[in-house]
DNA sequence: CGGTATCCTGGCTGATACTG
DNA sequence: CAGTATCAGCCAGGATACCG
């Protein structure tokens, strides 16, 4: 790691922060991975992530859509249909997500 | 993303999922981030991260020293004496937060 | 079906006092 | 100085019922 590096890792930290607020949800990372595999309904994901509640659920896609890591489309249908899908922003996401995969498979301890 | 990287996405969140369980602590980048700069001591970290209490302060150091991400070099003196630095792991960590300080900074709103 | 409203609980954190 | 002990508060999340 250079010197302009050091620099930046000093002072600006809250955007990883904010970062790590938003990815540190229960469920936010299984949101995310379910919807890397391709374009999902509500109930879908309700019922991929086992255990989930509706509101949680809720919650967890309304933030990651005012993000816009994440996209609603609504279909005007009776029963109502509603899908998520990640973004272009949330697609670039992956690969940090990859690198702390690889970082923690790497240098944390799987016990406790 | 090619192929393997997809594979590995859909299949391994766990490490990630633990690395930000970690990370997430309302202290942690701020703990790091002042040892990036060099071994410190008990007090001076306490005084450096205004309004952390002694009680946070230690479960997190000894979150981090269980990860082998920082060290707590001890010294029988009057008064005691303990100093804390960052491992060659926690090193290691930077990279991943640049990452994340850049991802952050490019795609998430700072408003709210 | 796709949520919201309500109530409730556990865990993280803060404040503060105390000890080796 | 470097913590631990104790008590209290907040908030993400769980369970469940209900609504458009």
């Amino acid at each position: 790691m250079n010197n302009q590096d050091e620099q930046r890792l000093e002072e600006c930290y809250c955007p990883a922060q904010k970062a790590l607020s938003i990815l540190g949800g229960k469920w936010t990372l299984s949101i995310i991975r379910e919807l890397s595999s391709g374009t999902k309904r509500f109930g879908q994901l309700q019922k991929s992530l086992k255990g989930i509640s509706p509101k949680t659920l809720s919650a967890r896609l309304q933030e990651l859509e005012k993000q816009a890591i994440v996209t609603k489309e609504i279909y005007l249908e009776v029963p109502p249909r509603v899908e998520y899908s990640l973004t272009t922003k949330g697609e670039s996401l992956k690969k940090i997500l990859l690198d702390l995969v690889k970082w923690g498979t790497e240098n944390l301890r799987s016990e406790d």
